[in-house]
DNA sequence: TTGTACGCGTTATCAA
DNA sequence: TTGATAACGCGTACAA
């Protein structure tokens, strides 16, 4: 690398200290005296020192780097989490890797055995297709956010509790039949509380409740067309009565928001809509959405919390062999805007 | 670490080969007789290794790492670059260390110093804070994105390709006035193109042209009010007359689109409007935007491939003194929806 | 408070 | 084709 970096052994000779005491500068600076710390810091000024955190690595076995998985970066939930999830370095020191796994099994994999050959300490899984049996067999701590999580640690969001909150609100605006429209999430996945949340919440208070899952696809195209037959469906048959539709996210909610505006110029007061995330179209569109909103900040610092947990637990000599994995739940916020107050 | 790791010389004792076989097992199999080739791979499986990275950057020198700043990942303009970017580990190998430095100069400064410890061989900068001349000072590779690049190698969206596309559309639609709202970029910014692509655009086109320039703060909320007035203002300033206005963001444009669509009950004929980015709203939008797409995934392997280059040279012999930095510009698409055909 | 000596798990240089 | 030995730059017992 052209002019050869300056190291421990340079300042050492240079200040005629041995390697071990500039080490314990570094490490240690209160077991100096006042006065040899100085020199030293005046060396490493002269001599233009730059530390090197792989050498570190390799003698203490510490490489503070966390992998993080995520399937794309191009849903706003998935970007909003890993942003707040690298701002916990401002707590915690933790660096991360990043790979973007774009929901192929195999690639994931590949990812994950690069991870391990860099020694992360830890490993913060979004992706949902390796599963967490697999994931729990590496021998690295692991927490999941908002996908199947049996044999890993996780933090989600309340699902059910975020379906319940839509199911009041819908109800307090006096709706008399309440839809949910979503896709037909696997039970084992977080989000799939948000339908049977929903449910139960409609049977509790009492209310025609009615559910509609669809394949929406992949692309957006696919989804708006999709979207378009539910709305007609929605107008056929039920016609005059005051809908309160909970839509599983908040691109899907926008799409029927769409829909109606195009459709009888504006939002009749029969419709009544509720979306998931509070992802930024929720608040661009027309009509400002209602929305459950996740509290993304929260965890990506409870995950971050417990792995820092585990993390800490495998330094020690004897480490607990780990126990049953702990399952964090980050409660939803409603957020009331212009589709449903 | 509980169980110590299987290593090097655990392999050759057990193979009765030297730690340099092995090494060579992995750097240069061809060196090696086929059938100790199998004896060895027997060996790794029996004793489940895994390699350590960490170990061979320190004796080889190179880490694969490649830094990457970016401002934040709320801006879907980012996380789309910062897929993208991790995209190209595919074709490269290289893994990223990311940060999201969040507009703060001495942030990104201690992000930088964290990530030099790191021995990151290059470095990718889409924050704007700190100045390109500082950035090159430090004695690695950069590459930037959209930002201020006067000392760096960048690549860019030709910006002021893009502001002509977008006035080219809009006298094609036969407007009579054309409109670039905007904020008041610095010239040193590439998106400052837009500006002047649009007006030298208008002038050899000989059409109308006005330029509103307004300060739309930091918020989302802070952006609308501000919106709201440019509205107003256009609805005074121009009754009757065929306006074609370029904006330039698609949340922006989103912005006018809804406040157009609140007040007239839809797109007046009166009214033709661009945007910029092709980002989600834009087609999320009650009316679909056109708008400019920029080609971030081009963008992405662009920059990859400067900073590659930059990184071979810097391993040879004798690297040459790197020269003048090279600028890219990647051409701009339009996309043609609904509020300018 | 400071120093000695060794280890971390690879790669690189020679020599065989 | 293989091996012995010395780096790589730092941390850490243990000794002084």
């Amino acid at each position: 690398m052209g002019k050869k970096s300056v190291t421990f052994a340079d300042i050492a000779r240079y200040t005629h200290f041995s390697k071990t005491t500039i080490s314990r500068y570094f490490n240690d600076p209160d077991s100096l005296t006042v006065e040899n710390q100085e020199k030293i810091a005046a060396a490493l000024e002269e001599l233009g020192y730059k530390e090197n955190k792989v050498a570190r690595i390799l003698a203490s076995g510490k490489t503070e780097f966390v992998g993080v998985i995520v399937p794309n970066l191009y849903l706003h939930f998935y970007s909003q989490m890993l942003d707040e999830i690298l701002a916990t370095y401002e707590t915690y020191g933790y660096k991360f890797l990043v790979f973007a796994g774009d929901d192929n099994r195999d690639v994931e994999r590949r990812y994950i055995e690069e991870l391990l050959a860099y020694q992360i300490e830890g490993m913060i899984v979004l992706s949902n297709t390796v599963p967490s049996e697999e994931l729990a067999s590496f021998q690295v701590p692991v927490v999941t956010i908002e996908r199947e999580d049996r044999f890993c640690s996780s933090v989600n969001t309340d699902n059910r509790a975020g379906g319940a909150l839509a199911a009041g609100l819908l109800d307090e605006c006096g709706c008399e039949v309440l839809i949910h429209i979503n896709s037909d999430v696997p039970e084992s996945v977080p989000a799939h509380g948000r339908i049977s949340g929903f449910v139960d919440a409609c049977r509790e208070r009492g209310v025609a409740c009615e559910l509609m899952l669809r394949d929406f696809g992949h692309g957006y195209e696919e989804a708006d067309r999709t979207m378009r037959q539910v709305f007609e469906e929605l107008e056929e048959r039920f016609p005059g009565r005051r809908k309160g539709v909970f839509v599983s996210n908040d691109t899907y909610a926008n799409m029927l928001v769409n829909q109606i505006v195009r459709t009888h110029g504006g939002l009749p007061d029969e419709y009544r809509i509720v979306g998931f995330d509070d992802s930024p179209v929720s608040r661009e569109s027309v009509i400002p959405i209602s929305t459950v909103r996740q509290q993304v900040s929260r965890i990506a610092q409870e995950a971050m919390g417990l792995l820092m947990a585990q993390m800490e637990e495998r330094k020690k000599r004897r480490p607990r062999p780990l126990g049953e994995p702990v399952h964090k739940a980050v409660e939803p916020v409603l957020v009331r805007r212009e589709t449903a107050r």
